[in-house]
DNA sequence: TTGAAAGCGCTACCAA
DNA sequence: TTGGTAGCGCTTTCAA
């Protein structure tokens, strides 16, 4: 069976109080008795158990990551970063692909709680924000990353989506694009709201107009975005010389549907979309898009929610990165145009 | 606080060992109790803790994943695929991303075992075997993905790496490619030696010389990928019409070597690549590849380490899934044929 | 059918 | 400096 601190202090003939103050640094110890009882862990292969020491200490160590899906590119590199981050603390991440559904987000909560995750990061659009603040109710530490919830008080990192609209709408006025329209996932994603008002904000800025009808909702899938992109290239009217993507993956699709409908990219119509993952850059054409720093971001969660864990009452922050906006070829100016 | 089991037991006038027998079905207790106990847990929002009931020998409910990197999209989906079929059992996955570095697995192990998962499954290459047996001496059930340790026993799924390469040779040669070439991740990795064999064979088989000067090895990253093809493009002597890339991110990376240098995919190169992610859709040009069925791998190696906790002593299997050639547009023949 | 009590491996507090 | 010991929340005999 595996050695437990018992089996130590036996070895060391001393109690088991004095290897666990070995262990964690407390109390005071005689050098040479602290080196004598490393030793002995080493040669038995001794490891606390994290289990154990949960159920008395109070840490488990471990964090959940609630996103919408793993194998999406945005938040498999945010994973990525956080894994990383958290690693280096000693802490793991259990992954939870909630593909944006309540249910899925209720359940895994449950799970992640009944479990006695040390806190939990969301990146997962929530329709029902009761879920959160009864969490925070139960006080579970909490941090959002790349979502807002707005009307709880909870460390946050996004990107300034909103910056990032605007600096989409303006490189396409540049272009003298003025017929646009937009691809968004779910609304009840705060961050696609914002990415949107930025987008119109632009535009009125510069005194373009904008139809809601130019915006078509779908969900975050390239199939989708690519149905969605389809209806917009088939309304009747004129078409759009410029669509804003909410996201790479939808963008994609845009492209996707654009070579299906005979409508050259970006001669004919210019595509923007959001989050420069790995997928913008092999694309065909390249995605112009507008870049949120993941790696960053990441990093920057788990500090947060580490400093929380750390010190109960740490002050709540909310930390906003400025996004850039990467040019790429699936963009030029409008046909006609200079 | 969050209530226990003893709050539980309390409010029901109960003992606390009733209550344990009513939440796992044990032993007999009048349905009436049965039903008041369920009711009062429900009332009080008790949760059992998963981290108390593993400290009394019972299971974590918990599973680490052991792969190179998240964020590529081929062990993202695989990921996915685990995740989902893990959560309908109850359990969950920590993942860990080791970059094939040795020393991150022997981290990242020590820190499962450290948390008591029930369970490893590994996608990772792994330089020294030992690790692995080690783990396996001490017990901790063990299945493999995507990747063979053919020293041990253990469960395994694995597309056919040999078949598909034989697959990409096939196909080239068909297309009547006589100078070959082949980007590889680190040999270290199983499944890449093995899609090279395939290749090789392939090519024997139709006498199509190859020389192994015309591998070419690098890391697993697009960049080096990238690096690793223009060393190919760049050579003295002929060069080779078709690259077989051992995974899509390499592959793109070839395609963007090509780019550079000024050669046309398909018309001048032609390139396989190898995993059928997301990415090979995407590409300019889409990607011929050998496409591997990632999310039914995923279930699998699931369900069979999940027999393994189940059943201690449940037989091994290693399953071998076929691949299958994905035709795109990055495959053509060979300049000046028919 | 139900309950009392002995742990599981570890931490923390109080004595020695 | 050290050790004894009371839990942490739950499972599991063994009795009642």
């Amino acid at each position: 069976m595996k050695a437990t601190i018992y089996d130590v202090a036996k070895e060391a003939g001393v109690s088991i109080a004095t290897v666990s103050n070995a262990i964690n640094g407390k109390g005071k110890i005689s050098k040479k008795r602290r080196e004598e009882i490393f030793k002995i862990m080493e040669r038995l292969q001794y490891q606390p158990s994290v289990i154990a020491s949960a159920l008395t200490g109070k840490k488990t160590f471990t964090l959940g990551l609630l996103i919408p899906d793993i194998s999406n590119p945005f938040f498999a590199e945010i994973a990525r970063a956080i894994e990383d981050e958290a690693h280096q603390s000693g802490y793991s991440v259990i992954i939870c692909s909630t593909d944006n559904k309540d249910e899925r987000v209720e359940r895994y909560i449950a799970l992640l709680e009944s479990k006695s995750v040390d806190g939990i990061i969301i990146g997962t659009g929530i329709d029902n924000m009761d879920i959160l603040s009864q969490l925070q109710s139960r006080s579970v530490p909490l941090a959002m990353i790349a979502r807002e919830a707005s009307s709880l008080a909870v460390d946050t990192v996004v990107a300034d989506d909103f910056v990032g609209g605007v600096l989409a709408a303006e490189h396409l006025v540049s272009l003298g694009h003025k017929r646009l329209a937009v691809l968004s996932e779910n609304l009840k994603v705060s961050s696609s709201r914002e990415r949107i008002r930025g987008f119109r904000q632009g535009l009125a800025d510069v005194g373009v107009s904008f139809d809601d009808n130019s915006i078509v909702i779908c969900e975050y899938k390239v199939e989708e975005g690519k149905r969605g992109a389809l209806e917009l290239l088939q309304r009747g009217g004129e078409r759009p010389t410029a669509i804003f993507c909410c996201n790479d993956l939808l963008a994609i699709g845009a492209i996707q549907a654009a070579k299906e409908a005979g409508v050259r990219v970006p001669e004919d119509l210019s595509i923007v979309g959001f989050d420069d993952t790995i997928l913008a850059t092999v694309t065909d054409p390249p995605l112009t898009t507008v870049a949120q720093p993941m790696e960053h971001m990441g990093k920057l969660v788990f500090k947060l929610i580490l400093g929380h864990l750390q010190n109960k009452d740490s002050i709540r922050q909310r930390i906003v990165l400025r996004p850039e906006l990467t040019i790429r070829q699936s963009t030029s100016h409008v046909a006609g145009e200079a």
